[in-house]
DNA sequence: ATATGTATCTCGCTC
DNA sequence: GAGCGAGGTACATAT
């Protein structure tokens, strides 16, 4: 629906948007998103699973302990897709396929043969991307851009859970100059491993 | 648009999107976005700025480094939302509003008064939330939502850059039980910080 | 352009 | 449901 409309927003924060001209979109998992001229993100959104109730002029929607009140000033124009489609895209270059690619050839890029791999290795606070044992224990945070500083300080967090001796390493396709000296610094080693080409 | 398509992506990562019935989204800022039947986020998108060029039943928008390329199988309908509006919401209950309201009357929330503070201290390798000296110097971490561990960590990546005493704090309306745990292990204290009422 | 952090993050996963 | 982390995060902002 294309709307000339004012919204509340009332729930984990609360805010208001003026009214104006706004893409109304009303999915069929009940997911509700309001749109203006420009951005990727909505302006307004509610997440799947809300109860849609229709007033005279005003739409609410509730969900959980959230809700959105759309004041209808003028209705444009109203379509209804039919047969709309719910595939996902299917997504390359992502996370996993970088810790795939070290899990099958180790040696590559840690420079031995480990006696010893768990991928998502959890322990108290969280998991640990690939866990590798050799001669002591080489925890590997893995990420699929440029790693920063604060990339390095998740890294360092699940440290204190490995007994001595054990090593630290960022394995990225990238990382940007202050995180090199940060890692230097904190005797984080850095893995360079590359995105498979398409 | 709502049309029969499939989408191919290239760009930071890679992607394809099977052929189904979808909406496609072209605003004045030319950003486009293609969505599905469900989820807030868009399957594709782009960024605002890329140029977009039809090529008989190909539609290909380019940004920079990122491409997508739309093959249309079938039109349902075409629409042209006309003076589409920009404005922005107004939001409240913000993380800047906690800030904000902590520096108002910091003795409330620190049991003293101190005789400095600054917000967004920068030091380098990042900006601490409220820095605070009063026999000594004091870190404030703020959260509008519930603190977890990784907020924990996040501030204590700063302490190393104040000579001691320093004390780190949290300060949001809730924390996790591993939060709890873990910032008593760190000697974290949390400072519990309410949103205003609407 | 690089870097850093927030977000009504969303979304998926595990416990 | 809580908790945690990834994301083509997007987006704002500071250097």
């Amino acid at each position: 629906m294309y709307a000339k409309c004012s919204v509340i927003y009332e729930g984990r924060a609360s805010s208001t948007l003026p009214t104006g001209n706004y893409l109304i979109i009303y999915k069929p998992d009940f997911s509700l998103l309001i749109h203006g001229a420009s951005q990727v993100s909505p302006r307004n959104y509610q997440g799947p699973g809300s109860e849609l109730a229709i007033n005279g002029t005003t739409i609410i929607s509730n969900n959980k302990s959230e809700a959105i009140t759309i004041q209808l000033d003028k209705i444009h124009w109203v379509q209804h897709p039919n047969e709309w489609s719910d595939n996902n895209i299917v997504l390359r270059r992502s996370e996993k396929e970088l810790v795939a690619k070290i899990v099958s050839n180790p040696s590559e890029y840690l420079g031995f043969t480990p006696s010893k791999i768990i991928v998502e290795h959890r322990v108290e606070i969280g998991a640990v991307d690939i866990y590798v044992e050799h001669e002591g224990h080489h925890i590997i945070e893995v990420k699929r851009g440029k790693a920063t500083i604060s990339h390095c300080v998740q890294l360092l967090k699940y440290m204190p859970y490995f007994p001595m001796p054990s090593f630290a390493y960022i394995a990225s396709p990238g990382i940007s100059q202050k995180a090199v000296k940060y890692s230097k610094d904190k005797g984080i080693k850095w893995i360079k491993v590359e995105h498979e080409a398409t």
